[in-house]
DNA sequence: CTATTAACCTACTATGTCAATAGGTGAAAG
DNA sequence: CTTTCACCTATTGACATAGTAGGTTAATAG
C-alpha cells in the first residue's frame, strides 16, 4: 500500500513541475495549494532534499526547485525515495530476515513476478506524464 | 503490501490442493507441513471457511477440504478473502472517506491504473498454476 | 454411550507503523 | 535583521499485524 508520505511527495513534485519557471517556490505556497499542513510537509520536503530530488535554498527568496527536468524523473524514484522499496511482501524487503523456507517456497516466484510488474510500472512513468 | 495472513492462506490452499485426494486434511497436518502455529492457523482457516473457499468438518476423521477444483480458484480471490481488497491507496479502498480533492487530483488516475494492473495480475493466476 | 478428535468462538496482548502535531535551534541570504 | 528554510527531538492517537490463551461445540469411532 502506498502511504500518505509517498502520495504527498508525488503531488509536491507535480506541483513543483507546474511552477518550475517561477524560481524558488516557498513551502507555504505548496502547503496552501496542496492542502498539506506546513509541519508535515517539512518532513516530506526533507526527504526530497536528502534524496537530491529537489533543491532547497534558505533565506529570503528561497524555497524549493526541481533539480532535473520533469521528464527526467520517474514516478518510481519519487515514491521509493519517500517510502522505501516498493516491495509486496516482507520476504523480499531489504531488511528481511532470510526465510528458511525460501528455497522450497511455492509462492515466492509469484511475489517476485508481482514486484517486477510494480517496479516496471512505476519506473516507466515520468513526472512529465503526470502533468496535464 | 501482502500480509502474513494472505500469504499463509495462499500456502494453505496450495497445500490442500496438493492433498486433495486424501479426504479431509486435519489442521495439525497443515500446520506441521507449513510451519505455522496451530492457533494462528485456526484464524486463517476460519477465514477460508467463512469465505466458502474450503469445507471444514468437525469430529473424528474431520478436517479441511477444497470446495472447488484447483483450477477454479484465482489467486486474487484467495488473497482478497483473507486480506480484504487489494487496494494500493487509501483513497480507493471500500471504506475510504470520499476525498474532496478527487475531482482535481492529478495522481488518482495513476493509482487506478496500478490497481487494475494488480487486480488483473492476481485474478489471472489460478491455484492450479501455483502447484509444481 | 462415551471418549476422542477436531473445528469453532471470544478475548487479549505485544509490537510496530502511520500520520500528524509541537516547539525549538541554527543557518543562509536579501 | 527579518524572512525563509534546515534540522532536531519528542510525543501522540489511532490502527493494524501477528500471535497467544482458554474454553465450547460438534461429529464420529469404538
Amino acid at each position: 500500500m502506498i502511504s500518505t508520505k509517498g502520495r504527498y511527495a508525488l503531488r509536491v513534485m507535480i506541483d513543483l513541475a507546474e511552477h518550475k519557471d517561477e524560481g524558488f517556490v516557498p513551502l507555504k505556497d505548496i502547503a496552501d495549494r496542496q492542502s498539506i499542513s506546513k509541519k508535515y510537509l517539512e518532513i516530506i520536503m526533507k526527504d526530497l532534499v536528502n534524496g537530491k530530488l529537489v533543491n532547497g535554498i534558505s533565506g529570503k527568496g528561497g524555497g524549493y526547485k526541481l533539480i532535473k527536468k520533469p521528464e527526467e524523473y520517474s514516478v518510481g524514484e519519487i515514491l521509493e525515495n519517500s517510502e522505501g522499496p516498493l516491495t509486496s511482501v516482507a520476504c523480499l524487503a531489504n531488511d528481511a530476515i532470510q526465510c528458511p523456507r525460501a528455497s522450497v517456497c511455492e509462492t515466492l516466484p509469484l511475489w517476485e513476478e508481482y514486484d517486477k510488474l510494480t517496479h516496471d510500472f512505476f519506473y516507466g512513468k515520468t513526472l512529465n506524464e503526470m502533468l496535464k
